[in-house]
DNA sequence: CGGAATCCTATTTGATACTG
DNA sequence: CAGTATCAAATAGGATTCCG
């Protein structure tokens, strides 16, 4: 999460530290966004274009998919490769850190479907 | 640097992207919430009042830890239970299946800090 | 004490249009 | 193709107040 707790205008701000070092809350952080498991999903089966993670995902709006391909790039999980082709492409890739996440991602889809099924 | 990607996800044979049964959204879902990990780790260590979470939490209002607490019940992870002492106490605890959160809050946890560690 | 109701702000997401 | 800009809608979370 961007920042410190953003809807205290009036009372100062005492930001606790353990708070924003929360491991759980970073992790979250990088992998919350509406769109993300996906891309995550796509990008672990193969390298992605910008159009083939739109075809992948006819739902996702351009601006929110650049977005959050963005955020993930910040996050060291994706890199964005243009291709020496001609014509050069754009590509996107899970970096090698990126690939880290697989095991979690993997224990959240595990217990998520475990959830879903329990929740009929 | 690491060798080769060693969590590589397991494919999951078919997910179509367009279904909201995605397990890692649902347990997203159900984890999300700004409060909702520290209230698991809270009731991790020992059952809770409402007012003793809000002293471990100083930040969350009583609205806030209201919704988030109602959530998880909703959800199955806490459980809400006035004693029969008098004068009556409502705890929160864990219910047995908030419990098979454990491992999963374990691996959010180990990754974030190495992200956190990461990013410095 | 343990909340619910109400109101408000900030962040997130989506829709649409436009650009190099 | 691969995005950005702009605006609108939805949602999350906080502050304050009030109640049994």
């Amino acid at each position: 999460m961007k920042g410190q707790p953003s809807g205290r205008p009036k009372a100062p701000e005492v930001v606790d530290p353990l708070q924003e070092q929360c491991g759980v809350r970073a992790a979250l952080d990088v992998i919350r966004g509406r769109w993300k498991p996906f891309i995550l999903y796509e990008l672990h089966l193969r390298r992605c274009r910008y159009s083939e993670l739109q075809a992948a995902m006819p739902q996702v709006s351009a601006q929110a998919l650049s977005k959050q391909l963005r955020e993930l790039e910040r996050d060291g999980i994706v890199a964005r490769r243009v291709t020496e082709d001609s014509p050069p492409r754009t590509v996107y890739e899970l970096t090698e850190y990126g690939w880290t996440l697989g095991e979690l991602m993997d224990r959240l889809e595990e217990w998520g479907n475990d959830f879903l099924k329990r929740r009929g």
